[in-house]
RNA sequence: GCGGGAGUGGUGAAAUGGCAGACACGCAGGUCUUAGAAGCCUGUGCCGUAAGGCGUAGGGGUUCAAGUCCCCUCUCCCGCACCA
């Protein structure tokens, strides 16, 4: 038993002299040159072999930044929440992979070539290394040297030329002629992900062109069935990127049914995509899409139908342009041919209309004005006859377009009527496939990937093109490299211009070469890939990422894949995230790995905001990072970047609250060094074994009261961590226990709490202080006489019996209203509590002249209250 | 139009259906100082001198009890948007 040594502390704090003020531009560059000489600070344990790690694994990953030179505060926000869940983590004893790389690639580094004349190469690496500093600043945990990747090196984009040819081998990779999006800005072709709104995904205000071209596309529509309904099974995503991923993919099911058009060739026939297959009587025209096949035939033989048409697809170009695209008023022109409805032998006239799609289903719809709205907008327009074939079981009375599925049937259908939807639905389809003109079909939104991009700074594509006319049908009619040839390096001596066509094709070296199967004369593929190629599969190199002779290891991912925790921007939500989903799934049915999915749980954090307005240059509302490190330290940074709000929604930064984190960090750097002369002198044997409660045993209340806020403190941010993830509450309850043990300063000066007890105040403290501020954590942990490395000893466990209150106090209202609030003893009796709130003088005032009619007491975990009913 | 999120003090925000506004910023007063800065102490939802009353976008409901659950309406942000 440990008896309270008087005096001691008062002796050793009295001898003190003014302590040091905080310092962070001190003590934060002095920690981390001590981290940094050590290359496997943040190393995780290995997987496999006798040295084998007995922890269970973690694999704690931020989506890697583009390498612009500069971090941004949604960079810190971003990396401040992994680092402080990988630190925590590690402390909590699992084997942590906390990698970092570079997302190097891209037409940046193109531009800024252009700008001051700096190669690609040169300006990315100078970047790299200038962003690497920022972070290194900010003290994050990364195993820069056993995980460090950038994509634009041969050693990572060799890789993603070997997966290439994987695909290619396997199908999945093909060329083909199609209309692509074309951003004038970028001078390359985009990816349908990459077209937002019109515009391209970097160019917010640059209109996207259509352009003919030769391409290379991925066949990521093989999966889009296990893309879709993989998502069901990942609780771990929220909700809506899940939503956002289904709706991009669009899955539709429903029937493609072929109208025979009159006057043509037997062979000439309309397909049309329907979901509504059971509305088919109700057809009363046919909707084509400008751009339908059938109608370029026909424009060339019908100078008004090609005028009108022409004039339809400029005013659609304007109307994308104005971004009044969706509100577009409908309109269309009838061609003066008709189609035959198969079911009823109808003749139909064929219209060309501005709201049929020409990239979706076939291009072309029947129109069921009775149960489609725009289908109705549009025959009300134009006076074409509206024919009603669903009516509800008792009347037939609703309103009109009717586009119900329930409780209703189909009327004037033929052997059909009677039906409901739902069941016609599927019994025509197959008559229509029993016919032959037509079958059950399901449509999907998303289009194949196209990864050719006519840039420079890119993957190069390893296919060849053989004058010999040497071709591999796979390969789409060019010949893939064999994988010996790898890697396909790009030149390093070129010339960026603004020209048009692809940089590459200028370079004869890198354009001459020679085919690998016949050995002539041969062209390279001078398109690059799509930056998006590297970071499909970038957090499975980490796993590996110095293996030479292979992407990874497939022991490695096995072990660390899934990712535990994905963390980032929800701005990727069908761009990278799609993508990576898609690889994982190749790479699984390669055989590389055992998962499906590459991410168990992934968390999207919001914005960081300032005047209310999202940064932007333009907006002239810039924070910059560097300064705020500068000023308040980076530990005052990073935890500001905790604690301003929850991590899920937007932060409004606040410099005025970075001073507060800062004045906060003071505090604690002033009460733990007046203290710390006192903790160091303890033997460590005590001074280890704080947790023992034999040695609080006979405590006084004024330590007693100190460790209850110290265990529910630990027990709060323990229980958050592994829960919701409110760090800014979990901040706000380490102000609360400090603002505590501040207060506490005069009874522990005069001896009123142990030795042990304020040991272990400041050593728990510094503890949990470590995921938000490891600088100042270690500079205290050091302070108190410690050797150890702080974010390596085990987070502290809560103790239960320390942390149980004495009292309570129990809130009494009357009839809801809250009228005193006792204090009773801990575990008081319900009988006793009734008793007591209707002994209280306020509350027998309230019930003078009234009858109680329920006098409820709730006794839960969370806290006891009563509540008493009169009337 | 569809889908998702949000609406609480001067501000950022907190509250497993159980004391609304923890924690912090800002502000005010005080203390220290030749002075200022920093620190420290006190106060700070609104109305009211006070007792007290009123308050979580607005309206209704369920409940002993609603910021929280249900219904309707409004506003803001994000995503998708003629997807047949």
């Amino acid at each position: 038993m440990q008896e309270i040594e008087k005096n001691d502390a008062q002796g050793l704090v009295g001898q003190a002299q003014e302590p040091q003020r905080y310092n962070p531009a001190e003590i934060e560059p002095r920690w981390q040159a001590v981290w940094d000489a050590d290359a496997t600070l943040y190393a995780a344990e290995p997987v496999s072999g006798p040295e084998k790690s007995s922890k269970p694994k973690f694999y704690c990953l931020e989506m890697l930044p583009y390498p612009s030179g500069q971090l941004h505060m949604g960079h810190v926000r971003n990396y401040a929440i992994g680092d402080a869940l990988a630190r925590f983590m590690r402390m909590r004893g699992f084997n942590v992979l906390h990698p970092m790389g570079w997302d190097a690639f891209g037409l940046p580094a193109e531009n800024a070539a252009l700008k001051n004349a700096t190669p690609p190469r040169a300006w990315t690496l100078k970047n790299i290394e200038q962003m690497k500093v920022q972070m290194r600043r900010i003290g994050l945990s990364y195993d820069w040297a056993g995980t460090e990747i950038a994509t634009c090196l041969p050693e990572y984009y060799r890789w993603n030329q070997w997966f290439f040819l994987k695909m290619v081998e396997a199908g999945l990779a093909y060329r083909r002629s199609s209309k692509v999006n074309w951003c004038p800005k970028c001078a390359t072709v985009l990816a349908n992900e990459q077209v937002v709104g019109g515009c391209c995904w970097r160019h917010e205000d640059t209109l996207v062109e259509q352009r003919e071209l030769e391409q290379w596309f991925l066949r990521i529509t093989k999966y889009a069935d296990e893309l879709l309904d993989g998502l069901d099974t990942m609780p771990g995503w929220p909700e809506k990127v899940r939503t956002m991923q289904r709706n991009w993919i669009g899955r539709s099911e429903g029937a493609h049914v072929e109208f025979r058009v009159s006057g043509m060739s037997n062979t000439a026939a309309i397909t049309v995509f329907t979901t509504r297959v059971d509305t088919i009587f109700g057809a009363t025209s046919i909707q084509l899409a400008p751009e339908h096949p059938l109608v370029k035939e026909w424009v060339k033989s019908d100078a008004g139908l090609a005028t009108a048409v022409a004039e339809m697809i400029a005013q659609q170009k304007v109307a994308r342009e104005t971004g009044d695209i969706g509100n577009i008023e409908k309109h269309g022109v009838a061609t003066g041919k008709t189609a035959v409805n198969p079911f009823n032998g109808e003749t139909l006239p064929i219209w060309v209309a501005n709201y049929i799609l020409a990239d979706y289903g076939t291009g072309a719809i029947m129109s069921v004005p009775a149960h489609d709205a725009r289908d109705f907008e549009f025959a009300q327009k134009y006076g074409l006859p509206i024919q009603r074939v669903i009516g509800s079981l008792t009347s037939l009375t609703t309103d009109l377009p009717f586009e119900d599925e329930e409780s209703v049937a189909l009327v004037d259908s033929g052997e059909w009527t009677g039906r409901t939807p739902v069941e016609a639905q599927e019994a025509m389809a197959r008559f229509a496939e029993e016919h032959g003109f037509g079958k059950k079909t399901t449509t999907y939104r998303l289009k194949d990937w196209g990864v050719s991009r006519q840039r420079y700074w890119g993957t190069p594509i390893p296919m060849v093109y053989c004058t010999n006319g040497h071709a591999d049908l796979k390969a789409g009619g060019v010949v893939a490299l064999p994988e010996s040839a790898l890697p396909v390096l790009l030149p390093e001596q070129i010339e960026i211009t603004q020209e048009g066509g692809s940089p590459l094709g200028r370079v004869a070296e890198f354009v001459n070469t020679t085919c690998p199967v016949c050995g002539g004369p041969a062209r390279r593929e001078t398109d690059t890939m799509d930056t998006f190629v590297d970071s499909s599969w970038y957090f499975y190199r980490y796993t590996d990422a110095r293996n030479s002779g292979a992407p990874f290891d497939s022991e490695k991912a096995n072990y660390w894949f899934p990712i535990d925790q994905y963390i980032g921007g929800v701005e990727h939500a069908i761009l990278h995230l799609i993508y990576s989903r898609f690889w994982t799934k190749v790479m699984r049915d390669l055989g590389l790995i055992r998962n499906g999915e590459p991410a168990e749980r992934l968390f999207t954090q919001g914005m960081v905001i300032k005047d209310g307005a999202k940064m932007s240059k333009s907006k002239g509302n810039v924070v910059s990072p560097d300064l705020m490190i500068e000023k308040y330290g980076a530990d005052a940074t990073r935890m500001y970047a905790l604690f301003a709000a929850p991590p899920d929604r937007d932060l409004e930064w606040q410099e005025e609250g970075v001073a507060g984190i800062s004045r906060f960090l003071a505090r604690v750097y002033r009460l733990t060094v007046k203290y710390a002369p006192m903790v160091r002198a303890m033997e460590s044997r005590v001074r280890g074994d704080e947790t023992a409660p034999e040695q609080f045993a006979g405590q006084t209340a004024d330590g007693a009261a100190l460790l209850r806020t110290l265990h529910q403190t630990i027990a709060k941010i323990t229980a958050d961590f592994d829960g919701r993830w409110h760090f800014n509450t979990c901040i706000a309850a380490i102000m609360i226990l400090v603002n505590e043990i501040s207060a506490a300063e005069p009874a522990m000066d005069a001896g009123r709490v142990s030795r042990a007890t304020v040991a272990e105040l400041l050593r728990s403290l510094t503890l949990m202080l470590t995921p938000f501020a490891p600088f100042l954590a270690a500079e205290l942990w050091q302070q108190m006489g410690e050797t150890s490395v702080v974010f390596q000893q085990a987070w502290p466990v809560a103790d239960a019996e320390l942390a149980r209150e004495s009292e309570i106090e129990v809130p009494v209202q009357v009839n809801g209203k809250l009228v005193t609030v006792l204090r009773l003893a801990a575990g008081v009796e319900e009988a006793e509590v009734r008793a007591a709130s209707l002994a209280d003088e306020k509350v027998a005032a309230r019930l003078e002249g009234k009858t109680v009619v329920k006098h409820i007491v709730i006794a839960k975990p969370s806290g006891t209250l009563v509540n008493v009913v009169v009337r």
